[in-house]
DNA sequence: GTGAAAGCGCTAACAA
DNA sequence: TTGTTAGCGCTTTCAC
């Protein structure tokens, strides 16, 4: 009957047809979704727990997303504040984890005995999961080993790190900046790690500053890359560091680096030349571009989107697919003699 | 029976209701959030109508809903590429749109015999609707007066307009600037407006790259402001423009006229003062802070959504709110003699 | 070719 | 205090 006319289904008299469609046209229906969601057992929705949005890392993963989402009919939910219990209340048909971390966080929490499908992105990390899901993975293990070899190239081999972590924090870009440069740099390794956090520089007052937002404001507060880039600036110079390279957690904090940095008086990359990770849209406002290694944020988003909704459609998946990483030069590295 | 043990609602034995409760628990039972959303009639669920996420203001604004949302219990979709009938076809108990120009499409479009609550974001446009809905106004004509003023405090009395449209659109920040500046500068007017901006510059082959930009990659190709910015300052200094300050359309803009003006030999703001509009946080990230007129975004995106929620519960709401505008003084503006 | 009924997962209301 | 039913809006299936 109706049903079967508006969905060109079954047998319905031509006539009859035509004034159904008609009359459906006149009073403007559509059917409602939230129905259709219940007996289709499909919501034609997915959740990416992504909680910064003023990264524009994030923000072109997400835009990757979308990108995919929108072909195959699918809305990208963002909703990294939630509790994590919260996802099994929310109308969606998988979800996409931002970093391996979190992945290992909801499989061992509410992913354990919630068979929603699930990717993650990774950064390279090499934490095992308790039960196993795709991984798009952006491999930082070697994306380092090549920025550092580039600056390498251009000269540098007094190679210092900014992060807005402790030096004891197994990032993967710190771990493999130590792996490298411990054999120049020896003993003297640390006092080339900028670690923007409470550990490590407890004794600095204007680190806790970062660590008493964290605690007030918002239950999420996202890293505040820049800001902690500008202190890292100000301690480089107060530590009167002579390396002649710093490599930045992301591209962020290296502009937040640098436009301090310069305030000091510091020529870049004249006296010293920076490099970051990302490469996102974001670098183009600061007045020097950054030399950055890019991690291409939105082809990440793209293959997570494809993955899972293969996973939900039921087809065979990839369980592992690899981002491809590649440097763009900018103003901030310069070759040097030695 | 369960349902009711489950909700603590209705009589169940105390003995019985724990055994419920425990095996619920066990077997890590969720109620079906599709089901629910059908049986209330309501998906806790909204749409921003919003296009651009690589722009702050629009990212702010977001953040803004997302706040109070969370507090009631909503999520926040976002969905700017969507067909405008599609919004029809997706979970939502209401709709926020960006602007009174995507408000007046929508409510002579879809909206035309939906009705689902919406409200609209404004920026002092004096469009009126084809039906009354509540709108959140940030009155960009006191606005542009409010920064003009402060540029004329300052001794400026030749200020340039920068833009992404045509002189001939009428958007308030122009209808404004148009207003106090045609006593200064008389029928030289549209030698001191830059309208980045196929008509009005269809003669410059480096404004069709923008058009063609649009029309090819993607369907909703968004605004690109910082470019056209760079390109602003490109034909200013073509023109040998004497202006002492420049008023831009927003500090997306600003930052691509200040890069490249820089990069031409200006200095900013020794020959020229540059001022913006919006006040978000992708200011920080130029090496000089542009100084603007903030318009608060995450207060307009926490306001839509109060009033948004309200309507929804059916409460009472008001029908005009008004943000509040303020100047942010940067590194941008200079006071100079006269 | 058509109407009626079952069912998607849940709760509110009603009868026992 | 408990079990049952109707109904949220839709489609699919099964009789007619």
């Amino acid at each position: 009957m109706v049903s079967r006319a508006l969905n060109n289904s079954g047998y319905v008299e031509a006539e009859k047809k035509e004034r159904i469609l008609r009359i459906a046209e006149e009073l403007g229906y559509h059917p409602n979704p939230v129905a259709m969601s219940l007996m289709q057992q499909r919501t034609r929705q997915v959740l990416f727990y992504c909680k910064d949005l003023k990264n524009a890392y994030n923000i072109e993963m997400y835009e990757g997303m979308l990108e995919t989402a929108q072909k195959r009919g699918y809305m990208v939910v963002l909703g990294g504040y939630l509790d994590f219990q919260e996802i099994r209340n929310i109308m969606i048909d998988g979800l996409i984890l931002p970093s391996e971390y979190m992945a290992k966080l909801y499989l061992e929490g509410p992913g354990r005995n919630y068979h929603l499908p699930v990717v993650t992105a990774s950064l390279g990390s090499s934490i095992t999961f308790s039960r196993s899901i795709p991984v798009i993975k952006c491999d930082l293990w070697k994306g380092t080993m090549k920025i550092l070899h580039y600056l390498w190239q251009m000269g540098h081999r007094k190679i210092a790190m900014v992060s807005p972590y402790a030096m004891s924090i197994e990032h993967v870009r710190q771990l493999a900046w130590k792996d490298v440069m411990q054999y120049e740099l020896g003993d003297r390794l640390e006092s080339y790690y900028f670690g923007i956090d409470r550990e490590g520089l407890s004794a600095d007052s204007r680190v806790l500053k970062f660590q008493e937002e964290k605690n007030s404001q918002y239950v999420n507060m996202p890293e505040s890359f820049f800001e902690k880039g500008e202190l890292a600036a100000e301690i480089f110079r107060e530590r009167n560091c002579d390396a002649t390279a710093v490599l930045c957690f992301n591209d962020e904090m290296a502009m937040g680096f640098c436009r301090r940095l310069k305030k000091l008086g510091f020529r870049i990359p004249d006296d010293v030349s920076v490099a970051g990770f990302d490469g996102t849209y974001s670098r183009r406002y600061a007045d020097q571009l950054v030399t950055t290694l890019a991690l291409n944020p939105r082809h990440a988003g793209i293959k997570c989107m494809e993955v899972l909704l293969d996973m939900i459609d039921g087809k065979k998946i990839k369980y592992v697919t690899n981002i491809q990483l590649k440097i763009l030069e900018g103003d901030t590295v310069k070759a040097i003699r030695r």
